[in-house]
DNA sequence: CCTGCTTTGTCCTGTCAGTGGAAAAAGTTG
DNA sequence: CAACTTTTTCCACTGACAGGACAAAGCAGG
């Protein structure tokens, strides 16, 4: 099937899909009261975004007093495709033009196997997703990696963790698999937009993202917009030292964040106090298991198992600091934490909150929030679909 | 005198405006280069402008192989004032339409003598630069105080070191005083404006502009723009924690970096290694001036000094540590370092940059400049010039 | 069902910003 | 002085857009 070709001919166009998938089906009288265009001029650009088969009449709205408006909604046939990469797994999502979730599947991979095991099982999925029906093609795709992009061309560069990948042309790849427009992003990155189109962080303009997974990264907000810095690494505070001499960490440096508190640093820890008898509970778990991860710890916690929470507590100390730091510097609005940290729930955000809130000067943290994401896993895919629809619903 | 009061009628002519202002006189021809307008449209904004007064006519430029072109440049009349209050001292300047500084004078001035005391102050430094003869009136003032700024009304919030300040319509008040248009920011932010206006962060889109004077700051610049945060506080990194557990501060925290070394701290180390005996330099500056600044540090440093030498030293780790994770955290594309302490020169310098290379990952560090400000003490001057102005040559 | 009022959609004209070509004006080079 | 450039002015043409007039559609109340 041919996908999409239209693109929006100007600002106006493009401002108009955009309400439209924000806001969801619309009568053209409340395009108007959100647009600044007179009546005339409004209809046009309707008429053309009618023609080109981006948007579609969908009925008569209610009425507001006197004669009902026409809804017009995007193409229900729009599809983006959302993918995300993670150190361990794998997310892959449709959603439709407004960016609600049509079908969603996940599978643990190593992102170490390399960029084309990766891709290949990345396709699989999509054409999964697709032959369960939800799609006949996909009209673009955004991809997010566990590592720095060099934004503009959609390359992986000098990924830490994901050796193999540095300079495999992600974008330029996908694209042609697929047949579509791909943008390519930091997971990270993606996760705050996730969170900024659907979930904590509508309506804040500056904010902090900080994904705690098997790594430790943070998505910047500035004015509404993703800052990825002057070589697509910002973010990467998993590195900043959180403890003067601390444990030696895989970057060659002592003390890193990441290396005191993060998924993988959890379940080192974990796995050690288990073996020193210092918790039945997290002992059990690993007899069973074989290995432990984040989520046992959260269970075990959950169960009241105090070596656990101190974990969770500790680590949370740390992760604090570095965020209360990072709230002098930026003084944000809002402070979502997420990722597949985010099991641990509360003990974890009040050991974040209490240190932010000790150590930042109250000016910066007077009113501001800090909470755990809303979108869990869908952040990073739903982020992905946001970033390749803000690069279509832009002007040609 | 009457003053300017037009203003640029659209965005073309604040775009022409702007123009003339960084690339000084300049032919019509030039201008076409620069713009991206037809030549018709150009000569009619060019003819607009000349009418309100804000641009003359310049002679003729030299000829680039056929007729010569006719200049034109920013009224030379106009002037505008630029205040940086800073904890001890208060600068003032007139720069002209290109942001020349045309005078300059500081005086001493402890800030914490309230706003009423300061403005009287500053006040008659202005009259006196005025009847200097460099002004006969100004057509816009910028301010900076050394604490957080309520940016769109002017006017300081909860100001750590400046009581008596908070709430203190300060923009209001000036503008009334002096007859003209005032903006207000923080001193900081004036820096990194002043040097990115003429100074060493041209051309830089995002970067970083580390100010340590009495206490330190951060000027943070995102695609070109300040950022100031949610409540005006953003780059306020003196209390970040540098030491765990390190010496009280009077924010109520310990080990904050402001504690362990600024302008205040450096002078506190030094009086405490003199009467310790361990600097024979040290304590005879102190000897015969009763006090120790960062002066006499920069002094004894210079004449070889060890314990001075350390103390910088120190100091700039302490400083390169915190810097380092605001660079793994933001990755700007450069770090300037101002303020009172410059005089530590390359001693502070190189403590800096060995931890901040050291310490953040090859990526954000590979191709970043950290350097000295080029401008000294009227970085903050231009800076505030420089923010009047840009208010100014703005479409009304 | 009919009347008056409101909202919505369409049509049309006037205005204004802006482009691009033509030609005049002013210089340069040989 | 002739041929060629560059700059400037002039002018007609285009397209974007606002806003008014009017028709269509719906509501409320008699």
């Amino acid at each position: 099937m041919r996908r999409m070709t239209a693109r929006p001919a100007n600002a106006h166009q493009a401002r108009l899909l955009r309400l439209l998938r924000d806001g969801g089906p619309n009568s053209r009288a409340q395009l108007g009261d959100q647009i600044d265009l007179s009546r005339s001029k409004l209809a046009v650009e309707v008429e053309r975004l009618l023609e080109t088969g981006l948007v579609v009449a969908d009925g008569l709205a209610a009425s507001r007093g006197g004669r009902r408006s026409h809804n017009i909604r995007l193409a229900p046939a729009l599809r983006f495709l959302g993918v995300d990469i993670g150190a361990t797994s794998i997310d892959v999502a449709v959603t439709n033009a407004e960016l609600e979730v049509l079908g969603h599947i996940n599978q643990p991979m190593d992102v170490r196997e390399g960029p084309v095991a990766v891709f290949e099982q990345v396709l699989s999925m999509a054409a999964k997703l697709r032959a369960s029906g939800l799609a006949e093609g996909f009209d673009g795709a955004g991809i997010g990696v566990p590592g720095p992009v060099r934004f503009p061309e959609g390359v992986p560069v000098a990924p830490p963790i994901m050796p193999g990948w540095d300079g495999f042309p992600v974008r330029e790849a996908l694209s042609q698999e697929l047949g579509c427009p791909v943008m390519v992003d930091n997971d990270v990155n993606l996760m705050a937009m996730g969170e900024q189109h659907a979930g904590v962080a509508r309506s804040v303009g500056d904010f902090l993202c900080v994904k705690i997974g098997t790594g430790i990264g943070c998505g910047i907000v500035v004015g509404g917009e993703v800052h990825r810095g002057t070589t697509g690494s910002a973010g990467d505070i998993g590195h900043i030292q959180a403890v003067p001499d601390g444990r030696p960490c895989a970057c060659g440096n002592r003390g890193c964040l990441e290396a005191h508190f993060s998924g993988a640093a959890l379940a080192r820890d974990a796995v050690e106090a288990a073996q020193q008898g210092l918790s039945a509970e997290l002992a059990a778990r690993l007899e069973t298991n074989g290995a432990l991860s984040a989520v046992d710890v959260a269970a075990a916690a959950a169960a009241g198992d105090a070596t656990a929470l101190d974990l969770i507590r500790e680590g949370g100390n740390r992760t604090g600091q570095v965020i209360a730091g990072l709230v002098s510097f930026f003084n944000p609005g809002l402070v979502v934490i997420g990722g597949g940290v985010t099991g641990l729930g509360h003990t974890l955000l009040a050991a974040i909150r209490t240190q932010v809130y000790r150590q930042s000067l109250p000016l910066a943290t007077g009113n501001l929030p800090i909470v755990l994401g809303e979108l869990g896993p869908t952040a990073g895919v739903i982020g992905a679909a946001r970033l390749i629809s803000d690069h279509l619903f832009s002007p040609a």
